[in-house]
DNA sequence: GATGAAAAAATTTGCGG
DNA sequence: CCGCAAATTTTTTCATC
């Protein structure tokens, strides 16, 4: 997390196999790129180091788990100053899964998981636009996720 | 990916903890837990046959590898059934990482990550305003992600 | 289904080039 | 900075409850 460090084409690739599956053992990557495992070992804890790989993480399917409706939400403050007290509001709402805070069209650009529409309905109207620093919001509803990948090293 | 599967307690420590760090090691988990290694690591398995698990990834912080901008375009389309070709140019574009079909505002709507800000102007204009079906964009600078979280089990 | 110990595999360390 | 190999840790299997 300290220090600077630029990467060259072994961490490439191996930030890509680990980007797919963070699993990929050491010995696999050794063989694909023709270097030993301790030399993939060192690799990885200098990108740990240089805060390049941030974690690992096991990705959950949200239908699975019953998170059926994906949207956007947009907030508009009636003031900017409000923004870290709204946030905070937002922040102990677990279908806020991300937020932004974003210059054009909205002040906070918001991505949620609901259960189901009428949860959805519960939430938007109890939960978010019942905080008083907000002025309006915006739904756009995900019908598909086409796309969804990390950045190419 | 075949069966359904209701997950219960113990499931949702277990995917509460790989989600911050898919390397905890099962002990440590089954230590938690009070159940044995043996039971975590099936548990784990049957997740994934569930397709509740669906990977396991090394997450990458696109600032350090020299994305410093981040933001969403809202693209309109001329025709909607020109949304297969349009999203099939956006997928060329390794810059695009998260694609949504939505209602709403906008008919397609992008992540994009990109160098800097020229980057992005030439992205824009000569990577996606060029697309003939595409008729308008609107784009939403985002100047900081105070929330990104997965959805809690 | 879960256990717990044994077997197999992977990660980590440290010496030497 | 890399490779090799030993030491440690983790995952996986399996006979048993």
């Amino acid at each position: 997390m300290t220090e600077d460090y630029r990467i060259d084409n072994l961490d490439k690739t191996i930030l890509t196999a680990l980007q797919a599956d963070a699993r990929t053992p050491y010995a696999e990557l050794a063989k694909r790129n023709g270097v030993s495992p301790g030399t993939i070992h060192v690799r990885i804890e200098k990108m740990k180091q240089a805060g390049i790989i941030t974690s690992a993480q096991v990705i959950v399917d949200p239908k699975k788990l019953g998170y059926q409706v994906c949207c956007f939400i947009g907030i508009n403050l009636k003031a900017a100053g409000d923004y870290p007290e709204v946030l905070k509001k937002l922040q102990a709402l677990p279908e806020v899964v991300e937020a932004y805070y974003t210059t054009g069209h909205y002040s906070i650009f918001t991505k949620i998981l609901t259960h189901n529409i009428d949860a959805l309905h519960h939430l938007l109207v109890h939960q978010i636009q019942s905080i008083e620093q907000i002025q309006s919001t915006e739904t756009l509803l995900s019908l598909q996720q086409p796309i969804h990948r990390q950045i190419n090293p």
